[in-house]
DNA sequence: CAGCATCCGCTCGGATACTG
DNA sequence: CAGTATCCGAGCGGATGCTG
């Protein structure tokens, strides 16, 4: 039988995953490698503002998670590069349509705001 | 014209809001609001963990930005209760698949973890 | 190039107490 | 019921320096 996993429940297993899939760092590497495999450098550039450390957290985050693969290519110096792995693939869509809704919506967002503003000055 | 939106580029004010989607407790609001106006008190015995300060503050942000609205009820006493804006409404397919994702994967995301924690220690 | 190690400020968020 | 106010500890994440 299927066990009712419920992200409600904060006893529940799938808060844990939530907690880690619901941060911008992870969501933007997720995107970025939709189109293919991309090494560590090029996602730090990619990503602006994201550090090398909070990066490298992220990835291995994500690869325990079993939704990005990490390879090893032995040139000189060593080239790493990530890629999403079928599981990860399943939320790309998803994650695509959570990340660009932003860019999307920005204009009703910010006059939201805006009137959100006035109404508490004026 | 329309100006380039970019979630990539860390001084986009899309950036801030990609920061505010990306919070578990606002994506369990968001999906909880879902079926209907939901109360506040509601709310928070629902959405298990939510404290009552961090839901009042997720609850402002979300209205502010224009994804959900309050509604005063005058009961005695009062009736507060919180429902998505037709903007809301735009992301909700969204982040329920998003936050149900985890329910539907979990079996994967736990043997992926086995196997990564196991190959670290083997 | 692809990281790890360390320090540390700052904010998130939990606990608690109080209000209309 | 639906909040506000305050305190405070834990940890996120940025900066810097070093390694194979």
């Amino acid at each position: 039988m299927t066990l009712a996993y419920d992200v409600f429940d904060d006893r529940c297993p799938t808060r844990m995953v939530l907690d880690r899939l619901a941060d911008k760092w992870a969501l933007l590497v997720l995107d970025r490698l939709q189109g293919g495999p991309v090494r560590f450098n090029q996602l730090r550039r990619d990503i602006r503002g994201l550090s090398q450390k909070v990066l490298s957290q992220t990835l291995k985050r994500l690869e325990r998670d079993g939704l990005i693969e990490r390879s090893v290519r032995p040139t000189v110096p060593v080239s790493v590069d990530y890629a999403l792995t079928p599981l990860g693939r399943t939320l790309t869509e998803t994650v695509a349509a959570f990340a660009h809704w932003a860019e999307r919506n920005m204009a009703a967002v910010l006059s939201a705001q805006a009137a959100y503003d006035a109404a508490l000055t004026g």
